[in-house]
DNA sequence: CGAAACGTCAACCAAATGGTTGAATATCGG
DNA sequence: CCGATATTCAACCATTTGGTTGACGTTTCG
């Protein structure tokens, strides 16, 4: 089940301070690694889990591997977990509607395709 | 970080499925682990996880102890996700505005009509 | 009272997780 | 070609996790 690699991914701190990281931009594993006083080897597992999650991908350019963030791994668990209740917090269609909104407004977002 | 546990809660598909049961009504422990292939203490430990992340309250009435779904802990774990969704092209002003208006509509009371 | 039902505890086990180091593999720049 | 940079791999280790079983303390009820 997808769920169980995306919540389990998610239940780690470093990893989780990671995907916040790659919300400002794309980065190489080095520089992703930086801010952790962990070996490289230790984030390079983590983005190991991450990628297995579908929360990232990773591309290889020449000797640097770019970090992105896939944030529509996440979109199955937001839902799955916004069934638990008209009590939670977002709700999805208006959250959309706002994004719908955003995108709109978007100054320097390049055109979709 | 309340976060770590509510995510690493979820990760278990036993678990996820508790908490869906657990959306019909309030059960014993024994009628949770009645589905499950599994033996009555392994479900224990499993509510054990669940409490401990505030998932779930355990209630004991007699010999007979009570588990009830507590969904607003999800509630943190969820806006931290949806700050996830395409957020690229999102401003993140305008994102925590649109937070504080969902969460100050009442979940329980109709807002207009 | 005594047996059955409810649930946890303790000890144990295999596997997964999160970390370390050091060697290995590409790739880039001079 | 050489050396530095970027990243992974492999082996190892300690801890956690998810499960088992059997004994144990309570509570209910005939």
């Amino acid at each position: 089940m997808p769920l169980d690699t995306v919540f389990a991914a998610l239940g780690d701190p470093t990893r989780r301070t990671i995907l916040a990281m790659l919300l400002e931009d794309d980065m190489a594993v080095t520089d992703v690694a930086e801010p952790f006083e962990m070996s490289l080897a230790a984030i390079s597992k983590h983005l190991g889990v991450l990628t297995a999650a579908g929360l990232i991908s990773q591309e290889k350019r020449g000797r640097v591997k770019w970090c992105k963030l896939e944030p529509d791994a996440m979109r199955e668990a937001s839902i799955w977990m916004q069934s638990f209740g008209q009590f939670e917090a977002v709700n999805l269609d208006d959250f959309e509607r706002f994004l719908a909104v955003e995108l709109d407004n978007a100054p320097s977002h390049p055109s979709k395709n």
